[in-house]
DNA sequence: GTCTATATCGAGATAGAC
DNA sequence: GTCTATCTCGATATAGAC
């Protein structure tokens, strides 16, 4: 595979990212995409088969960024009290895209469970790079035994202020609550 | 308008509804609901001129069921601590559903946000709803200063196990989560 | 009020020139 | 490897018979 051709795959599936996150799967046309990636329709077919397979694409592009962006919050920071808040900054830091589209691994999880798609199970690993992180964080503060349920709890909450904030389209209520998580973290 | 027109009304509206909640919006088709409802295609544009009009009424209906399903609680539960916990008994008896669908008001909100769609703005009357009977549940505790933002909270944490649930097809999380829902609402 | 038949459009996908 | 032109299908929506 060229360079050419692998630097034009790559600017179909940021294309493609942004979309599926701003407007969902189902809802981007092929036209859509290749207009943002300034390509022609036709010309995705040499790089992928299929609809199907650009969400792959997509997915697993998502999936090394998240992997990157752990590594680097590890690396770069010691505490895990601190890693924890950090990833809370997620929320505040992206409160305008959330308002907007909510957040890009719950959207497209409820939308492929609608679509009973096969590849729920694979954006889900999204989450699961999350819950993992975050269950190791926890366990360094000594909390072995509820690690992986206060993982998915805290998952869970963030969720819900995304949907609630995008829904309600309220960015006062995702810093509040936003303040809320990092204090019940601050308790544990 | 006639008797037997509005009963193909609302055979239209019933079976929308469930296809909304089960498909989404967008992907479930006129077909779909003509099939579902036993009724030909042709037949719709009797009752509704567009597909946002078929919305209209799935969001009407659902507003009306809502409101009557509270007042119902209002009148046969005196406590408003066994209202709340009538609340979260919801998340307990849709289990399967939400397993499958998610959240039918989160879910059809994130839709119609990424669609940009006009009747989001009616769509989130349906968390309305619930946040105002919340809070009202709330301020009989005597939480008169804080209600408003505890009813919220309930919601998106209800949304954020919503979310999870559907995503990991785990039911096991949304017992436990119900279970600390109800535990945090006894010690307030 | 409900039906069948059909118009129209945009989607995913393909063929083949360059 | 990228383009233009085109195929096919399913969607919303309409016309008009009954």
């Amino acid at each position: 595979m060229g360079t050419k051709g692998e630097q034009c795959r790559q600017r179909i599936i940021a294309a493609a990212d942004t979309l599926f996150y701003e407007q969902g799967f189902n809802h981007t046309s092929f036209s859509d995409i290749a207009d943002a990636a300034g390509i022609a329709r036709g010309n995705f077919y040499y790089h992928f088969k299929t609809k199907d397979e650009i969400l792959q694409g997509v997915i697993e592009k998502r999936l090394e960024d998240f992997r990157a962006m752990l590594a680097y919050w590890d690396e770069t920071i010691s505490d895990p009290r601190k890693r924890l808040r950090r990833y809370i900054q997620i929320l505040t830091r992206q409160q305008q895209d959330i308002e907007h589209y909510g957040c890009p691994i719950g959207t497209l999880c409820n939308e492929l469970a609608k679509l009973q798609h096969a590849q729920l199970n694979d954006a889900n690993q999204m989450f699961e790079i999350f819950r993992q992180w975050l269950e190791a964080q926890f366990r360094q503060l000594g909390r072995g035994r509820q690690a992986r349920h206060l993982a998915l709890h805290l998952l869970a909450w963030a969720q819900g202020v995304a949907t609630i904030t995008n829904a309600y389209s309220d960015p006062a209520f995702l810093r509040r609550e936003a303040k809320q998580i990092t204090a019940w973290l601050d308790g544990l």
